[in-house]
DNA sequence: GCCCAAATCTGAACGCCGTCAAGATGCATC
DNA sequence: GATGCATCTTGACGGCGTTCAGATTTGGGC
């Protein structure tokens, strides 16, 4: 006889301590930074004992595993954003380039998770492979709609790893003080993010040619 | 009364310990992965005491630094070779792209280390900024020799910098499952490699259009 | 040749970490 | 109301980074 038959596996003692742990997490990458994170001051920040967490992940893997999950979603959440928008097909991919970038720079701390957990599995999450929804998939919907040839489906992917490629590279160089000046000469960070990504073929066109 | 001249600075007790903690780490990196590279392991693996490292290097990560430091010197003899290769300049940026993540695929503890240094900093190494024998500066010069611009240097260091974060991003995520089965049909990760920065504007023909 | 100051290394300690086993606690069903 | 199970706590283990006092070695000045 529950209350309210939100959850579908409920916990007893604490209410919901799996989510509970999963957003304490979060808020400690916030305000601490990734280096911060240990198992025991997630588990403190929720107010429970330190092996308490053992009861709802196996391992600290796999509580970073979840907080990533969370991060894919915010991710789709922000390209879905930009899609929105309306800003013109012809250079949406781009400014998809430059919101991935910002959501690196917004949120760092998480940003980092994400990929080391993807590293550690030497694959993005299921999460990308198999939903309509993902930024992933949104990033092929989007070279689609700026020309490429849907029917090549080769080419296509191979562009969109390419996207992907640049933009993570980009979110993880573009904070470097070497390239301060250059933000300055050309008025800003935008204007640098751009720039980047006009010199990379399916960020200018989204086409190969 | 030295024996040998050759050492500058050099230790009283160990002979070099210094060198020889950075070298034990290396080992370590390659033999058991970036997970097990701690203080007292390489200490444990050069032979001394687990505070001896200290009068060496001001704490754990002064002694990445210098791991990382001796990664950046292998991916410049890396570039060196490829250049050194004949390689036809119309496709020379390319095949420093793939020799990158060829070289991230060869020691992926070793460039772990050197980017968790540079994020940590959140810059290039100075060793990056200063040499003109360094990766960086090579690959501007062969975007030269492909028929960039010298003069305009703003274009030429943006066109730089997308061929850094597009080879890093793909050094990334060239080895994730997700892209087993295009490599297949691709007939091969080079081809793969070389599909994927096709569609980079700077590494498919060395200039912007 | 000898002594001293400085450089180098050791040993022990502190607090933190991830993880586990054993026991206490509370909910859900019978 | 008793039973069973999921949940949480307590306490422990070994490993970690780091510090500090003390032992050891070294090179330079007498």
């Amino acid at each position: 006889m529950r209350e309210s038959a939100a959850a579908e596996t409920r916990p007893y003692h604490h209410g919901d301590l799996r989510r509970a742990l999963v957003e304490a997490a979060c808020r400690l990458l916030e305000s601490e930074g990734p280096g911060a994170l240990s198992l025991r001051a997630v588990a403190r920040e929720a107010g429970v004992s330190p092996a308490a967490p053992y009861h709802h992940f196996k391992d600290k893997s796999e509580l970073l595993d979840a907080v990533a999950h969370e991060g894919w979603e915010k991710l789709d959440a922000a390209f879905g954003a930009v899609r929105a928008s309306g800003a013109d097909t012809g250079h949406l991919v781009r400014e998809l380039g430059v919101a991935y970038v910002r959501f690196a720079q917004a949120h760092p701390a998480l940003y980092r998770v994400m990929y080391d957990c993807s590293r550690d599995k030497a694959d993005m999450p299921d999460h990308v492979h198999e939903n309509e929804e993902s930024a992933y998939s949104r990033v092929k919907e989007t070279l689609i709609s700026a020309g490429a040839d849907p029917a090549d489906e080769v080419g296509l992917e191979l562009a969109t790893i390419a996207c992907w490629c640049a933009g993570h590279g980009l979110a993880e160089m573009a904070s470097f003080k070497k390239f301060e000046p250059l933000k300055e000469a050309l008025g800003g960070e935008e204007a640098f993010l751009r720039g980047v990504l006009e010199h990379l073929g399916v960020f200018a066109s989204g086409l190969r040619r």
